[in-house]
DNA sequence: GACACCTATTCAACAAGTTGAGTATACGGG
DNA sequence: CCCGTATACTCAACTTGTTGAATAGGTGTC
């Protein structure tokens, strides 16, 4: 259900073609809601035929050429309803918490690794964040920016998307002490 | 994939039947991965049929006889198998984040009124985890606790939840915050 | 020139999550 | 007594996410 407004909220920002979608809701790096090409692509088959969104074909030298899309009038409605209705709550999921959850003695090793990982993944996430930031603000401070902005949504995903990252670091170095405590290795970082 | 190594995780801490775990799972309680009541009585027989686990009649007074559920050796063994597999990277997927970024000017009650209602679950989520955490330490202190348990992936995974809501709480708070500078509303709280 | 990656998109089949209910009895509060 | 909730579980159909590829040409590095 929220992929298609998640696709919706991403035209607001502007026209975008299809590979473009796909970057920006690859899992590395999104920050509202992540999806695969097969998934973007199927959606924006569905919403051009329901009319929320409308493409055009863009040709390109020494590049294939590219569908972009654009959000209608009837896509912007649609939109403006789903965020009326109740919202759903936030689920989590997480194959690393599974993970740490049944770790055994046995095990540390193995989850050591993805924690460690996964804190790599999020540093360079933040950092990723951090880098769109300063692109919005392009120059600005944070309260200038959102004095003058139209729409501050993307701002406060962002941050919530910086949030949530910090958080994700925090966590996985508690676990790591713990780790180390527990079966000590002797390595850096 | 994920949601069986769930279900196998859960049973470490002992037998539990289907309805038991449904509340464990559920979406507004559940720390490390949420499911329906649906989804688990699916999974479990397929994790029973593949003797993963082995459930068994449970007669009641007064109440519906109940299917308990077991871990098997077999099922240890998937778990282990599952921890020192390659970790799949979390996926971000939140409604709310989604009407958040889609927001314009005219949706910022809409979109308050989540912001206040995700922020009140957040806090009730947190007030959980904390008893949980009470009931954890059992008087201990938490070194203590990790100096004696056995496994301490439970407590970890606590600790994630307990940051990750306190983020969520602080996110929301820096939303209200925003909103409050574009679109003051004499309330309370 | 070879190889890895990028650009841009597609497909079918399958797995996981959701919807919209339903069954029947017990319990508790007003 | 009535109503809402709890206990315990089930079902089919649907939507969304994933898998495991595939197409073809361009680019950049070694």
């Amino acid at each position: 259900m929220g992929l298609r407004h998640a696709v919706l909220a991403s035209l607001l920002e502007g026209d975008a073609a299809g590979y473009e979608l796909s970057k920006r809701f690859d899992v590395s790096v999104a920050n509202f809601w992540s999806a695969t090409p097969q998934q973007l692509y199927r959606e924006l088959e569905r919403l051009e035929s329901e009319g929320f969104v409308e493409g055009r074909v863009v040709e390109q030298q020494r590049r294939p050429n590219k569908r972009v899309f654009a959000l209608t009038p009837a896509g912007r409605a649609e939109l403006r309803a789903f965020i009326a209705q109740p919202t759903r709550p936030g689920a989590m999921r997480d194959d690393l918490l599974v993970k740490v959850q049944a770790a055994g003695p046995d095990d540390l090793p193995a989850v050591r690794k993805a924690i460690e990982e996964r804190r790599q993944q999020a540093r360079e996430k933040l950092a990723f964040y951090d880098h769109l930031h300063d692109g919005l603000l392009d120059g600005r401070t944070d309260a200038a920016h959102l004095a003058e902005a139209e729409r501050v949504g993307p701002y406060l995903t962002l941050m919530g998307g910086r949030l949530y990252e910090q958080a994700n670091i925090h966590w996985c170095e508690s676990v790591l002490a713990v780790l180390d405590e527990r079966s000590p290795v002797p390595d850096g970082d």
